[in-house]
Formats: C-alpha cells, structure tokens, sequence
DNA sequence: CTATTATTGAAAATGTTTTTCAGTTAGCAT
DNA sequence: ATGCTAACTGAAAAACATTTTCAATAATAG
C-alpha cells in the first residue's frame, strides 16, 4: 500500500505541497530538514510556503510514512519510511542514508534492559552511523596516495 | 574520574553557572533542555543568562560529560553521561530517564547491518522507550479499579 | 458541475538560538 | 595574600526556526 493510499485512507487530502514533498524526500539519498525541503522545492520553481512544509511533515510523520534521521550534525532529517520494522544507517561523510530491517536481534539486549532498570520497553530508537561504500573507496583511494 | 577533573584536564575554567547547571542536571531524573534548565535554576534564585545554558551544554556534550536524550515528544533533553559505553532508557509516563550499559549486545546487528548495507558502521544511537516501575504501578493500581 | 471543507500561504507572532562586546571572575604565578 | 590574564559571563541585539491567524484556493464527494 503505497503513501498516497494511506494518506486517503486516513481520511486527508492528497494536495500538491504533499505531493511535491514527497517526491522530493523519495528521491532525496540524504535526511532533509524542513527549512531545505522548502529551499530545494523552491530553486526546482516549485512555489510553496515554509509552512506547508512544516504541517506536511508533521502529519506525514504521525501516519508513520516517514522517519526522522538523526545525522552525524545534530540536525534531524527526514526520508520515506517503509512498511515495516527499520532503521536508517547514515553516512558520516556524506549524509548518505540507507535503511535496514528489523529488530528480532535486539531481543536479548531488551530483556537485559527490562531486568537491569525494571523498566518494561515498548519502543525504542536506533540508528548507525558509519561510512557508506562510495566513501569508504574514495578514502582508500586517498590513503594510498 | 569526576566531571571537574576532566573539565579541567581538558583546560576549561569551572564557573559558577557549570556548577549549576551541572548539579541540576545530576539531580533532575528526567532529561532537561536549554530553556528549561535556565527556567528551574532562575526559579530556584539562581541568576544566569540564558547563553551561557546553551554554552555550557555545547561544551559538556562535546566533552562527553552530558548526552542527549530523546524524550517520547519529540523534545530532545541533556543528563550526565557516566564514564564508559551507555545509553537511556525514557518513560514515556513521566519522562524519568534511567541509564543502561553497554554495546556488546550489539555485535551481530552490527554485523549484519554492515553486510546488509555495505557501510562500515563506527557508531550508533540507541534508546528505549517504556514505563517505568513507578509508572507500571500506578497504571496496575488503576486497571485493578 | 457545485458545494463543502480541507488545505494553502502571506504576514505576523512566537519561540529558540547565536553573536557581540563590555564587565566579571577563576585560577595561576609570585 | 595579591595581581594579572584571559576565559567566561550576561544583556541586548541579531539571526534563525517554527507556529498561529485567517482569507483564498483546491481536492473531492455527490
């Protein structure tokens, strides 16, 4: 089930702003911000205002059709979430974001948590940070310089 | 090794307002961001200004002395980070956040991460979410009713 | 096609964070 | 203990980010 059917589903409009905004984060390699959401939607001619831009990825966060992304920066990004269970890997250098799956491998470290602190979990936040391939090769490329 | 020994080792000066918002920090169980620090410490008649809040959390994060946490609002709060590899745990009753050790629970997501994406992991951001014993209590007391 | 109301964006308001710079203070040397 | 230095402070201003208000526009159901 694709964004825009959700979004209906969910009893909302599909308008122009989501659309291009949407479209933007779905072809975006990097998290995006809204103050560069607008800047970027902006220079293409796209005509819109800060503001729909922050509403839209409010609601668009709430029905879960997004994530945030925590980047090595400090900013907070987002990007389109996929159905499902996932996490996004960034990269230190480039700000390229990959997603995986899951979280079955956490199961361990929940139950040591629940033991150690007695709290009971029920969510939780993940994310790596790393070097993509592309910037792993040019780094070895320089290194052998 | 306490926080003033590595503040100074690393040749920062301790002021009165790191003092301050330091202890506010140790003693507060929930994570605090910059205008709410500033706000408890001026209410309990303690007169500083609100950049040297903002300062002090950039240099003690950037120390490693505090880490951030990510409350269930979507705010993000600081506390004291304890030597060595940890994380938090948040209620998402009443915000009281507990600290947890370690990553070495980790390595096959982390392996599996790398194989999926290709990226070379180096770091990583974890936190749960849940409630807490007190939080679980009052909600068991009320279900009993 | 029309009507309804969700959605938009400009402008204003509000909130948050950073910069500037003169005054204050921590801590080192004597 | 004292003096000195420069790190640190905070008020004010500036800059930046986000939200509110409200009239106009647009998506979509009938």
């Amino acid at each position: 089930m694709d964004w825009q059917t959700l979004l209906a589903k969910a009893g909302y409009r599909l308008s122009e702003p989501r659309k291009r905004i949407m479209k933007l984060m779905e072809t975006a390699e990097k998290p995006l911000n809204p103050l560069a959401i607008h800047r970027i939607l902006r220079e293409q001619g796209i005509h819109l205002g800060v503001v729909s831009v922050y509403r839209t990825l409010e609601l668009f966060f709430a029905l879960g059709l997004i994530s945030q992304v925590f980047q090595a920066d400090g900013l907070v990004g987002y990007l389109p979430a996929s159905f499902g269970h996932h996490h996004f890997i960034v990269c230190q250098k480039c700000q390229k974001a990959v997603e995986f799956s899951g979280s079955e491998d956490m199961r361990e470290l929940v139950q040591r948590v629940q033991t150690e602190t007695r709290y009971q979990v029920s969510d939780h936040l993940l994310q790596f940070y790393g070097l993509c391939p592309e910037c792993q090769a040019l780094l070895e490329a320089g290194g052998n310089s």
